[in-house]
RNA sequence: GGGAUCUUAGCUCAGCUGGGAGAGCAUCUGCCUUACAAGCAGAGGGUCACAGGUUCGAGCCCUGUAGGUCCCACCA
């Protein structure tokens, strides 16, 4: 006997032992290989914030499963890890480590924070590492990067300064969003926006000259410490003799214009505005157009400034509470109405977003975009599922200058130097800037670059970029980009038009979009809903592999799944059934290596599951291919647990358990040869199982991950045999149908009589004689051209070409033998007058391909044949 | 306000270029058949949201309606 399996699977036990085998064979490792073509993918680089989660989990298993086939079929296949620092992200929770311990940043200051910062890093950046290794992913682990190692600050340097160079970076006073929780600028793609419950408080303001008021209506009553103005449409005629006027602003009591601008609504509310230029991207606009004054009221963390004694220090919803009371007392407040509205959020810590007035630098998009629109366009890159190139168009037409600079400490720091004396600046990649005009050393730009900003550049930056690298000129543009639909806004977009920018080329030619794996409920998973799966806890208690299949199995690219552990148990139950069928194999398997089989030696059954693994080889790659992933899953589980475990298995034991069966040879190679295939084709998806196995099979330290893919071959193919089995399995699912239906145990043998007046069908019987008779629970076969010898009151069932006959004498019921052919006397019906209607259809007939034509004809032929029979057999038994 | 997407068996979802509706789970009936009870053999269950249209033929393509989900958008 050869090598043998354990009893059970257990998946604990094997996967940690074979990645390290994996990792010591350096089977992971790309090395620039110009006699193979390349595959890369370049992996999203997790936070090093975070731990690993059902999303990483499902990326990193669609990323594997893709590296591992192409790696199969012989390209030189690199998939490049790493991590993102997350700045806002990660300084947040160092931020909030230190309040802890009862220190801020500023007490510590910059260095002694960045010490902290890259501490941990080393702490937690591992960690994930160390997640991402347990999932199974075959990444290169040699060239693990991070986003703000080495290599990458002189990729963000040389982008900065580049783009700076070309016009395309620049710094300004803007309006802008800013978190007054992270106290920092967030981009424009940075803000979420949310429905609240708020209110619309009816303010009146009184013209200067006592003529009158105005009517106008805000869900922010605080801002108005800052307004500058009131505006009107210029078109509307019931505000147009008080354009130019000037007003009292409540409370502050300051005199303000009512100006006229088209962006005012006339069909909305009253059809005034209140116009606070430092609190509200609108208003600094109006502001622009009317010269007004920009008076900011609140300070950093949202409070009121010191400017107005009364209300300073309280935070915005504070001063709202007390201005709104202040206003009624003077009699200003007309009423109060329930309104809601969508109020901008801060996408890390969910801060209602403050705008506000700063010097800040941005990226010019327009130049930048349009290429990007265009490279897409043509199909540089595509979209899988191509749905979502509307995402990234809309996205990429409507868009605005991009943000870049926060005010944080940890992440790439602004490449630009100012001079205290003159206020000249410099931008350059030098660590330091003497100023060229008083020639004193000059101050970097305390403020970091968007963490996204250093992200965009992963593809190129991750191969060397810069520099003029073998890898980068070999692996670049990188073939597939993995990732959820929910970053195309901030990564998949930029990471385009950079590429596109700095290396001339996009970044990768198909971009593989997948959904989010929610709860049982269809609930996103999250911290605070305390819903969420640990990958880990799955992988304990069912296996990598159990995982990885659940996740790709069942549901379509581009759609949100739900997680289930009864979903898992599937997948761990396909492994299982996997390991058992492979155990029984190598039971049966003498010692020694089994001889090939010429396929003269090949009995039906053989060539029958020899074709369909053919097929499948064909179909599995064709769907991989085509980024079907789930397709080709199912494809395999239906083949591996039907087609091999349930009939061909059973087919071929009556031949291994006798040694004078001259074709056991024949079986014991068909059985380890499509084994073989099926944990070849299977591997991407269950590395760890398939990898055991094989490696057992084979009885040798060879590994699965590096042998050939299968591929469909011409000579395999027997159409046949094919043809020929599904005769008898059709006439053993018709028995067992039968038998079940009579409640006959398994264990009451039954004469069979297969009779059929074609040869040809004889034939297919006889030579399967081995097999029909156990799976149809036979004691004896008797294949016939006639009726001769059948009992009166046998039991009949009626497949195509042939009818077959089981005398239960003692047993059978006439009455329910009677109603069973009935019933497919009607299933026969319906079916022929499907056909019958088809064919009847002139311009089926004329319109319809040969091919579907002549189909149905043989199904018609088939079908009366049947009937016949089925016919004759009812008569015959109402005698 | 604009856009995307979904609506298929009790539940969760597949269904590739239009050619006789599928899976897993659940339910029901038999089986400890010497790889596997994490299993084997069967069964029941669907006017594929609705209404039109294109086509010889529509779950699939087109139009519209209803409901759900999501994204984008400066109506105070």
């Amino acid at each position: 006997m050869a090598k043998e399996l354990e009893k059970n699977y257990n998946p604990a036990e094997i996967e940690q032992k074979l990645y390290d085998k994996w990792i010591n064979k350096k089977y992971f490792h790309a090395e620039v290989d110009r006699s193979k073509k390349p595959f890369t993918i370049v992996m999203p680089p997790p936070n090093i914030t975070g731990q690993l989660h059902m999303g990483h989990a499902l990326d990193n298993t669609l990323q594997d499963i893709l590296v591992r086939y192409k790696r199969m079929q012989g390209y030189d296949a690199l998939w490049v890890p790493g991590t993102d620092h997350a700045s806002i992200a990660t300084e947040a929770k160092i931020v909030e480590k230190m309040r802890e311990e009862g220190i801020s940043k500023e007490d510590i200051g910059r260095e002694k924070f960045l010490e902290r910062a890259w501490e941990w890093k080393k702490q937690y950046g591992g960690r994930i590492v160390a997640q991402l290794k347990k999932i199974g992913s075959s990444c290169d682990w040699d060239r693990e990067r991070f986003t703000m190692d080495e290599g990458c600050n002189k990729a963000v340097k040389e982008v900065f300064v580049n783009l700076y160079n070309k016009g395309l970076i620049y710094r300004g006073e803007r309006i802008i969003n800013w978190c007054p929780k992270c106290l920092t600028s967030i981009s424009d793609a940075e803000v979420e926006y949310e429905d609240q419950a708020g209110h619309f408080w009816h303010l009146r303001y009184p013209l200067a000259d006592g003529s009158g008021y105005i009517n106008l209506a805000t869900t922010r009553p605080e801002t108005l410490l800052g307004d500058t103005a009131v505006a009107v449409n210029p078109k509307d005629d019931r505000y147009k003799d008080m354009v130019g006027k000037m007003l009292i602003l409540p409370i502050v009591h300051r005199e303000i214009p009512i100006v006229a601008d088209d962006y005012v609504d006339m069909e909305f509310g009253t059809g005034v505005v209140k116009i606070t230029p430092a609190h509200d991207p609108n208003d600094f606009e109006v502001g622009l157009r009317h010269n007004l004054e920009v008076i900011n009221v609140l300070t950093e963390d949202a409070k009121i400034v010191d400017d107005y004694p009364k209300y300073a220090g309280m935070d915005r919803y504070e001063a709202r509470k007390a201005i709104v009371a202040d206003l009624e007392a003077e009699g200003a407040l007309v009423k109060i109405e329930d309104y809601s509205h969508n109020v901008g959020t801060c996408y890390r810590c969910h801060t209602t977003v403050e705008p506000r007035v700063s010097k800040q630098w941005f990226v010019k998009m327009k130049p930048l975009a349009e290429p990007a629109i265009k490279a897409v366009k043509e199909g540089k890159t595509k979209f899988v599922p191509e749905h979502f190139d509307k995402t990234y168009f809309h996205w990429m037409e409507g868009i605005r200058d991009w943000c870049i600079s926060r005010q944080l400490w940890w992440g790439h720091q602004i490449p630009a130097f100012y001079c205290d004396d003159c206020g000249e600046m410099v931008v350059t990649k030098e660590n330091e800037a003497v100023c060229p005009k008083c020639g004193k050393n000059m101050r970097q730009d305390p403020d970091t670059l968007d963490t996204w900003f250093s992200s965009a550049l992963w593809p190129f930056s991750t191969l060397g970029w810069p520099d003029k690298t073998e890898e980068l000129d070999y692996f670049y543009p990188t073939t597939t980009l993995v990732t959820g639909y929910d970053i195309i806004f901030f990564w998949v977009s930029r990471m385009i038009f950079s590429g596109l920018e700095h290396v001339g080329e996009v970044p990768f030619d198909t971009v593989l979009i997948h959904g989010l794996v929610r709860d049982s409920q269809g609930r996103k998973m999250s911290k605070s809903l305390g819903n969420g799966i640990d990958p880990l806890e799955v992988i304990d208690k069912y296996g990598a592999d159990a995982l990885r299949f659940t996740l790709i199995t069942g549901n379509a690219p581009g759609n949100d799944m739900r997680f289930y552990w009864e979903k898992v148990e599937a997948s761990r139950n396909f492994a299982n059934k996997v390991w058992n069928a492979s155990r029984f194999i190598m039971m049966n398997m003498p010692e020694g290596n089994i001889e090939k089989v010429d396929t003269s030696e090949l009995t039906d059954a053989d060539k029958w599951i020899l074709s369909k693994a053919n097929t499948l080889c064909k179909e599995v790659t064709e769907n991989l291919d085509k980024y079907e992933i789930g397709v080709a899953a199912a494809k395999l589980y239906d083949f591996i647990w039907e087609e091999f475990c349930d009939w061909y298995i059973e087919m071929v034991k009556p031949r291994l358990y006798n040694d004078e069966d001259t074709t056991k040879k024949a079986a014991l190679y068909t059985l380890k040869e499509v084994l073989t295939i099926s944990l070849k084709l299977l591997h991407p998806y269950m590395p760890f199982v398939t990898e055991e196995i094989f490696c057992t099979l084979q009885n040798e330290e060879e590994s699965i991950m590096i042998s050939k893919w299968p591929e469909y071959s011409e000579d395999r193919h027997f159409e046949k045999e094919e043809e020929a089995i599904e005769i008898i399995k059709e006439a053993v699912r018709g028995i067992r149908n039968t038998r079940a239906g009579m409640n006959v145990p398994p264990s009451r043998k039954a004469l069979v009589y297969v009779v059929s007046d074609s040869e040809k069908i004889r034939n297919i019987f006889e030579t399967g004689n081995v097999f029909f008779a156990t799976l149809s629970y036979a004691n004896e076969v008797r294949v016939q051209a006639d009726k001769t010898g059948v009992a009166e009151d046998a039991v009949s069932v009626v497949i195509a070409g042939a009818t077959i006959y089981m005398p239960f004498a003692e047993l059978v019921d006439i009455d329910k033998e009677i109603e069973r052919l009935k019933k497919e006397e009607e299933r026969l019906n319906k079916e022929l007058a499907r056909v019958n209607g088809m064919l009847s259809n002139e311009k089926f007939i004329s319109k319809a391909p040969e091919a579907k034509i002549n189909e149905e004809k043989e199904k018609k032929s088939k079908y009366e044949t049947m009937m016949e029979q089925v016919k004759a057999q009812l008569s015959h038994l109402s005698k």
